[in-house]
Parts: C-alpha cells; structure tokens; sequence
DNA sequence: TTTTATTTTTAGTTTTGTCTAAATTTAATT
DNA sequence: AATTAAATTTAGACAAAACTAAAAATAAAA
C-alpha cells in the first residue's frame, strides 16, 4: 500500500463514520486537498485492490480489508501522538503534522512495541480512543460539556474539533485532559456557560463548549 | 526534498567517505538497486537543486548544502536506531530497515526532542557516531580488532560490516558493544585469533576481527 | 415532468522516478 | 596509437498520481 492509497483509506473510515451510507467524490476530495477526477482515478485503483466497495456515481464504502487497514492506520496516528507528547513533549496542537507521516511506518512489530512502550494507552493525547493490535475500539463514553446538567462534575477527555485554534485556546486557558470541570451556571439566551476548571472559574462560549468532551 | 532525492543524497555521502574524489554513476546504482541512467537523471536534478556538483563522466561530489542535508538524514537514522534498541527493546539487526523509513520524516524539532530524549547519544547501536544538530561528528578511535596488539584489552565500540548475518553472528556469541575483549593469540597461518570476551574464551576467523572495532 | 444545477466520471496531459536500448565518452589493452 | 572494453549518458517509453476540460449521470427546482 503506497502513502497515497493509506490517506485516502484513512479520509474515507472517517468520513464514514458520518456517513456510513456511503461517502462521496466530492467529501474525499475536499479533505484530501485534490479533485474529484483524482479520487476516482483512486477509487478505481481501491475497487480492484478490495479495500473499498465502489459503483459509480454510488459513493465508496471500505471493505472488511479496507476497514481494518483504516483502523491500523489510525491505531499508529494516534500512538505516535501519545509517544510525541508523552515521552518528547510536544503539547497536543503540534503533533497531528507529524503524527500524519509517523503513521506511514511499515513496521507492524515497531507499532506493537511502542504500544508496550507507551503502556497500552486507551486514548490519544485528544481524547479519542486507540484501536488495538486487532482493530478493536474501545468506545469513550463521553458527553459535550454543552450538553451536560448544572452543577455536576466532569473530566475533559477530549475534543471533537481538534483545530489548532481550538486547542491553543485551551492550552492558554490551562484547560488539558484530565482537568475537572463543573459547570456553575448556563445562560438561557446564548447557552454561555460559567464553569470552574482546576478551581478556577471560567465562562465559555457555546461554540467552546460544544467543542470539548468531558465524562 | 522527495524520499527518493534524499536516498540519493545519502547513497552519495557514505561513497564519498570511501572515494572523496567523486562518486561514480555505477557505483551509486549498485547501492540503490537501480540503473545507472536513472542515476544520471537524478544528478541532473540534484545538481539544479545545488545538492551535488557534477559533471558529465566525471563523477559526483556533494556540494557544502548536499553535505549538510546527508548529515542530517543520518542524524535521523542513528538516532532512530538508538531509540528502536534502548527504548523499544528491538536488537542490533533488526532496525536497520526500520530506520531506513524513519529517517524520513521531517520535522527537524522532533528529531531534537528525540535526541534530548535519548540522552544526546554519541553513537548508533553498531557504534557508527551520530552527528549533532549542527552537523557536526564526533570522531570515534576505533581500531580493527585484526590489527591490535596482542594481549591488550579492549572494549568493543563498533562494527563495519553490519549485515545482518554478521550481526547475528555476534548475538549468538554475546557479544555487544561495550564487551571486554583481550587477544590470547595469533595464529601466523592464517589470522585466526584466540580471544577471551568477557571473560569467556574464543576462537575467530580474520574475517570476523576484521569487521569488529575496538577501542 | 421538464429543465436546470450539481456531482461524478471520462479522456487526454503532466510530473516524478524509473526503465530499455542505443549512442557516446572514457579507460584499458594490444 | 589504434582498437576493444567498460562506464556513462541520451532518447524514448512507462506507471503512478495528479491535473484540466468536456461529457454523462444524478439531484433539485420550476
């Protein structure tokens, strides 16, 4: 498998996840920064190669192949990403640059010794879940801090839009995983919330706490 | 700079250590499993780009800038190489291969932190010196364990035929880097030495002792 | 249900890195 | 010094992965 063939695998499991039905030309090239020629160039390529199911103009779905090959791709991001912040320091909006080409690594051996290295951690350092060694994802159960009753208390365990906006905003504001938040108040006219994180009281935006996931 | 142009780079700088006068088109070929024209094209670029100086049947040298890419691209692999053996428990043999891939990625901080990380090393697994982030290389004396003195001691520092069967070979024996070794005797006939390595007594071919530094 | 708009695919090119086969230059030998 | 041998380069072709522009299919709107 080129480095080519794995980004669009990898594009195609995610957009999948919303769109299980079938992802479209259209969506694979918008995230893979190319045009809809290319991806059926691609698809076709895929098709013949069993890893994604294809009829034109029908959209692609993986196939079972396709799914695990997505799934060891993600496995090894998200590895990487602990490794770079756990053991080099790198704080979580610098990694995905680099995790995007630590996850073209041949090696199976190299991921599963650095999965032992790493202790076998169940989430990346945005909170979402590692698969193992046999594409086994260990679901998170996890809320959006928007939609979360008042007066109780949580622990952020991720993020769904992992933007670097997004979370040099949080690193400013000391917010990290594993940080306890509780929500004090919420406004009935734009849902801004009052929140306490560490201690420290805080009010956040809607569109903030909508963005982040807590347990 | 593509993966391929930085194999060629590298191909270029270890034939130059042998030949500094200019490295010939075969050569670099026969190292990179390719054919000699595909060679000459490749020049073409890497000259444009200012990474070689080359003229027509004249052989290749690296320019000051193709110098500093090469040490670099090794940088990457030695240190990749140290962090494969001392962190992941990988064995001398094995990263090789591994490294070849890694030594590719680009960002130039993670290859800082990685070296922090492992402690500023100084050397590879199989003794090769690792150069600084400015480029420099630390010589390491070293001597050829076919051409010390007899009943000396010495500590093994480094191999200069690291093929896997060699490695192997010095597995099985238990003999790493860092290994006390003190030549017994010398046979006149043919060069065979009797050693004791740590302790333990052992007869090798010239072959061996002429692959295996010392210091 | 036509017509229009959007999405997707086809057809034909381009670039990168490779190849083969032929031509050229350098080195070696008589 | 002339001839042969070896190494190197040119010329032309190919596969992968991308592109543009035009054609075809599907979806949306009148």
């Amino acid at each position: 498998m080129t480095i080519s063939e794995e980004n669009y695998i990898k594009v195609i499991y995610h957009l999948s996840l919303v769109s299980p039905k079938g992802v479209n030309t259209n969506a694979i090239a918008g995230m893979l920064d190319t045009k809809a020629s290319s991806v059926t160039d691609m698809m076709k390529k895929l098709s013949d190669k069993d890893l994604v199911s294809y009829q034109k103009y029908q959209g692609v779905t993986l196939t079972e192949k396709g799914l695990h090959s997505a799934k060891m791709i993600v496995r090894k991001h998200r590895l990487w990403e602990v490794f770079l912040v756990d053991k080099l320091g790198f704080s979580w909006d610098e990694v995905h640059e680099i995790a995007e080409e630590l996850e073209h690594i041949k090696s199976e051996q190299l991921i599963n010794k650095l999965d032992a290295f790493l202790g076998y951690p169940a989430a990346d350092p945005h909170g979402d879940p590692i698969p193992d060694a046999k594409g086994v994802i260990k679901k998170i159960e996890k809320q959006l801090l928007s939609e979360v009753e008042i007066n109780a208390s949580f622990h952020c365990v991720g993020v769904k839009d992992s933007s670097t906006d997004f979370l040099k905003y949080l690193d400013k504001q000391k917010i990290a995983l594993g940080s306890v938040v509780k929500v004090i108040d919420k406004e009935d006219f734009d849902d801004t919330l009052t929140v306490e994180i560490d201690g420290k009281r805080l009010t956040i935006s809607n569109k903030i706490a909508n963005n982040l996931y807590v347990q």
